[in-house]
DNA sequence: CAACCGCGTTCCGGTGAACGGAACGTCCGT
DNA sequence: ACGGACGTTCCGTTCACCGGAACGCGGTTG
């Protein structure tokens, strides 16, 4: 049933050579829900079982793979290694993990941090409050432009033609009874935040919860991500979008001009 | 001058399908010290610079790298979402978090986990002190077994032959004038580590520095990783270490039956 | 101003590694 | 005892990786 297709991008066709299906590999191997099955990652990446088990072995002799006892795998050391590196090294989180936790604590949200990556946003950070109410927001999690806070705030910086690439790729979704799935009332939307500074997901993604978000601007004015904060309806009513809009478009601003050559910040060593 | 070797791990020459040698240009795409340049990568992987260019291509399309303007290339947003994903998920890394941040008030020194990867230890985690005295300790670095109180303490748990493996591999460097660098030393200390449960790292990564560790078990006995406390020796003094010492020992019991089949806990969607 | 150097990039024909259908051994559940 | 699902191995085909050589460009030097 499952074609050559990744199941969680969604991308039509696209791997070809033998490092893509590695990469695509790669990503099934991390997803949740513990320790995968050979046959599992087989199904999931729509590569052939034989495939699947050679690749597996050339990333555990590299140490990116874990073979468990009874056919099990898990990502390696090696991976994980260059996961930590990468989080801790990348210079926008590093500036945007104080301003998130700033942000969570004048807000009492939940404050997160996302990165575009084609026509979906990635949460990349988060900042939450002691007493979450259960928001789900997971880690690596992605979420269409169309129906998020963030990513209409990332779509509103965007040049009109990369506006139109995104919304008529996908057919835009519905999620929520509340999603915006036609592509005019969203570039109208994307009028309004970027009259405003910043965008409000009404119970676009997920029932009684709201999020507001603004983008975050490289050097060359292009938004490189966006943060925002999310919480329940009840909490994060009318007058909450109102009071901490603001306060989410002045975070985004504290990161913005911040990626343009190289960094300019001593390294800790 | 640089040949076919990972300057980072230090492995000798394996690398030769183009699997390998996308999974070394990953690694050199995180290492620190902001976007790379094409010639820097190639120097790093010891791969020629067309090989180099036409890697990039591919690892750019599936969005695991960037290109930015003037031919400097960055992590893209795919890998850094599967690094997040990778660690949010990983059920060790789950159960250490609050075991770390529960260590860290109770010694008041930076506080960190630590995976075995080859005859490395690679650091995942780590809580640190707000007063922070400046230790020096990345997220993704690797120290070597023989040198760092985590390594001391996976190898206590390891197989002889594990052992031996690990000590004769490597020409046992010296980081430091402290660092024990004779193997028959090595292993008459993991005796002591054995009996005290703790393992003590006395200036032999760091002048200036200790750090005491207990390995993390996982159910088949086997060490899957190591709770550590990182800090200076004028407050990690003698008294300081008989006094820690069991906390970490504790702390390492507190995730070691975790990881065996599969996660029973329930997880959170 | 010209010569030079280092860089990123493109080209292209040989070749070796990826490929995956088919088949096998094993371990379950029935 | 049987059936099914899974992980694993095999092997001949083929295709995409490979990388030396060459190019265009920008910056620097003499």
């Amino acid at each position: 049933m499952t074609k050559a297709v990744n199941t969680r991008t969604g991308l039509e066709i696209g791997a070809k050579g033998p490092v893509d299906k590695a990469l695509e590999l790669l990503d099934a191997l991390v997803q949740p829900d513990g320790p995968h099955r050979l046959a599992d990652l087989a199904a999931h990446t729509g590569l052939p079982k034989p495939t699947v088990h050679r690749l597996l072995g050339t990333l555990a002799a590299n140490g990116f793979a874990t073979a468990l006892a009874g056919g099990r795998y898990r990502a390696g050391p090696r991976l994980l290694g260059l996961a930590a590196t990468a989080l801790a090294d990348s210079p926008e989180l590093r500036l945007a993990r104080p301003v998130l936790a700033d942000l969570r604590l004048r807000t009492g949200q939940l404050a997160h941090y996302s990165v575009r990556d084609g026509d979906t946003a990635v949460h990349l950070a988060q900042s939450e409050p002691a007493d979450t109410y259960r928001i789900p927001l997971r880690a690596g999690g992605v979420v269409p432009l169309h129906s998020s806070a963030v990513g209409l705030a990332m779509l509103s910086a965007l040049p009109p033609e990369e506006v139109t690439a995104a919304l008529d790729s996908t057919p835009l979704p519905a999620v929520t009874p509340h999603t915006i799935t036609d592509p005019e009332a969203v570039r109208a939307a994307l009028d309004d935040v970027r009259i405003q500074g910043f965008a409000v997901d009404d119970e676009y993604t997920e029932p009684d919860v709201r999020a507001v978000a603004a983008p975050v601007l490289g050097a060359d004015g292009l938004p490189v991500g966006a943060i925002g904060i999310i919480g329940p309806t009840f909490t994060l009513d009318d007058a909450g979008v109102a009071l901490y809009g603001p306060m989410v478009r002045a975070a985004a601003g504290l990161i913005s001009p911040s990626n343009g050559g190289s960094s300019p910040i001593g390294l800790v060593q």
